[in-house]
DNA sequence: AGCACGCCGACT
DNA sequence: GTCGGCGTGCTC
């Protein structure tokens, strides 16, 4: 046969699927494959599509097929598997098949021009074959017996298993990693067949440490990365590599988890409390939760590694689901637990922000040549600034936001919309020249340290100071040198980098997070506590050196929170949340969906909200009020939104696909999206 | 979502 | 007279 019928899955937020006439430009030609990828076009563009069924006539109209313009045959198929994983991911998230399919593929691949494929395909084929045997040549560290015992558990039985390993900073989660992925591609090896892992990382370029010690370890193996800041020409050679199982180790962010790994034999997830493996647009998926449906689907063992586990996962594991492998054991000798140590602010006055025991342990550390990190989640100069004479804030006009003051740029920005605005010489409602900034961000931190330490070298790091490309890594790369003695920064500081001659780490205004609406602050708030922690602890070198500190300022030291934080006490810290979120109804003791709503009009938001929780009957599930968010207004447009909540997944997944479809056929004008497991309520 | 077509206001 | 505002409608 020399035509026939394919069906793509395009990426377009339509719920269809879309034929195409197919035929074969000579006869000896090969049918194509479901699997392949195929260049179609669509109204006025040309798009790429997965072909889903190959079948010899259509139910549409002839007079509206049209032609395929090429099918992309110097690829295999993908697996039936990884479509299945896809549709799975389409179904539970209830978003269209082809959204999901074809935007971790390489844009490269989505286009009529195939030279950079053809470019990439000839670079891999001259790589040839990687040699695994090699890898057991690299010297490795020894493990300790917790490790060991890790790596037995991971790699040496076969089938699904979800291991949950856990353990403090310095403990050695990353060398289990390391021999479990060494375990598993030489047990496979010796059986003749190939394999693949694959490593997911919450933020590629602020782990470059994992990177590095995965390519040390493996020097003969084929690593690919796969994150959105990958060149195009790499990205297409690393999916590639990936897809023709060349690739033994696949390690990227949270897209990755959809990469096509034919041989795939183990699955990491490290760091997997980290809230960037949820995405926050399009498609709301959890690659953490995907991680673990795939291996679960192939068979696999899955390893989810944090210091801080999110509560779901340490519920799976105190129940018996997940097995949780502990590392008690600090695996390097030298890693020491900081000493914690809280700052009460009631009794530390501090009307700069930095109280006077928080400025005396960072003198000590100038004295003695080492460094000190200041944590701080706010960027700007001052959140608000602020008018005395009549109470006039700086409220962002588009937003219910306040404007933040950036003092270097002499700029008043809002953080929501990106407005911008020259600070006002005179207050816009009396005239008064003395306008106030209110509250303290990074900038003004800055400032004030500065002027406390005239002599000392201070770097901020946010992402206002690392607009430009490469100037985070920049940043980091003088810290390691130590061209630096203070570092302060947001939450950016706490990942990744180990900095060995840090030995003092304070917050200085962590309370924030304590009284939040979002119920997972608190988890949040511990776990980067926990993190921006093991920056320091390491340093020292010499056993004998006394332990690094770390300094939280505080106006609630007697908070659970801070208590468990001094005791390093994460299990105590999990269990008392966990019994806070049964008792209150919160996940993971329910299920949850959010549909939000965007209008010109708030009524018409929440009017539409209204409608749609009327709309069908929702036995054993509770559809609460419409309300209108947090930060109701965002460049103008009012936001509300509606919580679906069920203590069975199974149900509220029934009762969501009938539910879209009532939804779209109101035809209402205003935008809406629906999110499964909503992690910001 | 894109990207058209389509019908009413201020400008080279 | 046209450029362009975003309402409505379609994409095999």
């Amino acid at each position: 046969m020399t035509r026939c019928i394919l069906t793509l899955a395009l990426d377009t937020p339509l719920d269809t699927e879309f034929d195409y006439r197919w035929t074969a430009a000579d006869p000896t030609a090969p049918l194509p494959a479901v699997g392949q990828f195929a260049l179609a076009p669509f109204g006025r563009r040309e798009v790429m599509g997965l072909i889903v069924a190959v079948k010899a006539d259509s139910d549409v109209d002839d007079d509206k097929l049209r032609d395929i313009i090429a099918v992309r045959s110097q690829l295999a198929p993908v697996s039936p598997e990884w479509i299945a994983l896809c549709r799975f991911a389409s179904d539970y998230y209830q978003r269209p098949l082809g959204e999901v399919a074809l935007p971790c593929v390489p844009k490269n691949l989505r286009t009529d021009n195939t030279t950079a494929l053809e470019r990439a395909l000839k670079k891999l084929a001259a790589a040839g074959q990687p040699d695994a045997a090699a890898a057991a040549a690299v010297l490795r560290p020894d493990l300790n017996p917790e490790q060991l015992a890790a790596v037995e558990a991971i790699a040496d039985r076969t089938g699904f298993h979800t291991h949950l390993l856990f353990g403090v900073t310095g403990s050695g989660k990353t060398e289990v990693y390391l021999h479990a992925a060494e375990r598993v591609i030489e047990r496979e090896r010796s059986h003749g067949r190939a394999a693949q892992v694959l490593i997911l990382v919450p933020e590629i370029n602020l782990t470059p440490q994992l990177e590095a010690n995965v390519r040390a370890r493996f020097p003969q193996l084929f690593v690919a990365t796969l994150h959105s800041q990958l060149a195009e020409g790499e990205r297409l050679r690393h999916w590639v590599a990936a897809h023709q199982g060349r690739a033994a180790i696949v390690l990227g962010t949270r897209l990755a988890v959809l990469a096509s790994m034919p041989d795939l034999k183990l699955i990491v997830v490290d760091e997997e409390h980290d809230p960037s493996y949820k995405q926050q647009e399009g498609l709301r998926y959890s690659a953490r939760d995907l991680a673990v449906w795939r291996a679960r689907q192939l068979g696999l063992p899955v390893v989810l590694g944090s210091a801080t586990p999110s509560v779901e996962s340490w519920q799976h594991a105190g129940s018996g689901r997940y097995r949780k492998l502990a590392l008690r054991q600090r695996a390097a000798a030298r890693a020491q637990l900081p000493r914690v140590g809280l700052i009460d602010m009631e009794v530390n006055k501090a009307p700069d922000g930095l109280s006077p025991p928080l400025v005396a342990a960072v003198r000590a550390r100038l004295e003695r040549g080492e460094q000190s990190l200041l944590f701080l989640n706010r960027r700007g100069y001052a959140p608000v600034m602020h008018c005395d004479a009549c109470g006039w804030i700086s409220n962002c006009r588009r937003c219910t936001a306040f404007m933040v003051l950036h003092k270097p740029e002499r700029r008043l920005r809002c953080h929501h919309c990106s407005l911008e605005m020259r600070i006002p010489h005179s207050c816009p409602t009396c005239g008064n020249v003395d306008l106030q900034p209110l509250g303290r961000g990074t900038q003004r931190v800055e400032e004030h340290l500065q002027t406390l330490f005239p002599e000392a070298r201070v770097l901020r790091i946010d992402a206002d100071s690392t607009r430009k490309k490469g100037s985070a890594q920049a940043a980091f790369d003088a810290v390691h040198r130590g061209d630096v003695d203070i570092l302060l920064g947001t939450q950016m500081v706490a990942k990744g980098h180990d900095f060995q001659r840090l030995t003092l780490v304070g917050a200085i205004n962590p309370d924030t997070a304590l009284f939040s609406q979002d119920y997972r602050a608190g988890e949040r708030l511990f776990a980067q506590l926990m993190q921006v922690a093991g920056r320091a602890g390491r340093a020292g070198g010499e056993a004998a050196a006394p332990p690094s500190e770390v300094l939280i300022q505080t106006r609630y030291p007697q908070h659970p929170l801070y208590r468990a934080l001094l005791a390093h006490d994460y299990e105590g810290f999990a269990q008392a949340t966990l019994a806070e979120r049964r008792a209150a109804g919160l996940p993971p003791f329910v299920y949850q969906a959010l549909l939000r709503a965007e209008a010109r009009e708030l009524a018409a938001a929440l009017d539409f909200l209204q409608q749609a929780r009327e709309l069908l009957p929702h036995e054993g599930i509770t559809i609460n009020d419409p309300v209108p968010m947090t930060i109701t207004r965002v460049a103008g447009i009012e936001r509300a939104q509606l919580l679906l909540e069920c203590a069975s997944r199974a149900r509220l997944q029934a009762f969501l696909p009938p539910w879209m479809q009532a939804l779209r056929a109101l035809k209402s004008r205003l935008r809406w999206s629906l999110e499964v497991d909503p992690v910001d309520i």
